[in-house]
DNA sequence: TCATTTTTACGAACCAAATCGTATATTTGA
DNA sequence: TCAAATATACGATTTGGTTCGTAAAAATGA
């Protein structure tokens, strides 16, 4: 019986997105990383991140004095986790509603429709 | 000079989603609808709803003494607001990467393929 | 060496959201 | 009519997330 993977906060996912970049970072690397955006204190991203650990989010190397964190969230498993509930909630369950959304208000290169049209083919082979 | 649109909390946009579903809706009508997956007291739900009143997320018909209310956010605006944070947060700024995902991940008719396709094919034109 | 800088740890404070109990007004129906 | 059911209002509490100050330990470099 496998556990439900925790839910993360707004917060949590800008912390995530810079880990899943990186693969691995220190708390300065994220915090340096997510200054360019946010504006919030060092001990606040230490502190995000700590709770992240505590949480199971993230993988924590201690074998030195700068820890080294790491993502423990898949970004497929969240990316799922957060499609479906979007979709449920905002599209009446129709992805392909999305999929008009996503792709009527945001710019898609000719090659990115391409791929994605060869998705469809072969989705409808089956 | 628009104001920004408030960001519905998790909870707002399970009313909110109700409240698009049926144009028009009573406390009752809400909490019962919410019932079926949720786990909360009447008064809850009014509260909630009292406050997305006071946001100014839905109108209240105060006509009767049982209320009706109805969504002042457009679902079409929510949509394009969830969405952009998730492309940017999750899926490195692509829209066509969670495009991929989404048609990847859950069953899409034949039907709604063709529909993409159409889009795909009108977008590609340009 | 030793002052400065960097790091972690930890608790407190703050804030917004969510939950609920209680009071009061209104409606319903026996 | 009047007790029971249903509605709104409102405040208190709880909970979870976020922010930050401070202390202590470790690393750095003049």
């Amino acid at each position: 019986m496998s556990q439900k993977q925790p839910k993360p906060t707004e917060s949590e996912l800008d912390i995530l997105k810079i880990l899943w970049e990186r693969g691995e970072a220190t708390v300065r690397d994220v915090h340096e990383e997510l200054s360019k955006t946010k504006d919030a204190g060092y001990t606040t991203t230490l502190k995000l991140m700590q709770i992240m650990h505590e949480k199971g989010m993230v993988a924590r190397d201690e074998s030195s004095k700068t820890h080294k964190y790491s993502p423990l969230l898949s970004q497929e498993k969240t990316r799922q986790q957060f499609m479906g509930r979007m979709i449920d909630t905002l599209f009446q369950g129709s992805s392909s509603q999305l999929v008009m959304q996503a792709l009527g208000n945001h710019k898609t290169s000719p090659e990115e429709l391409d791929e994605i049209q060869r998705l469809i083919d072969q989705l409808k082979k089956q």
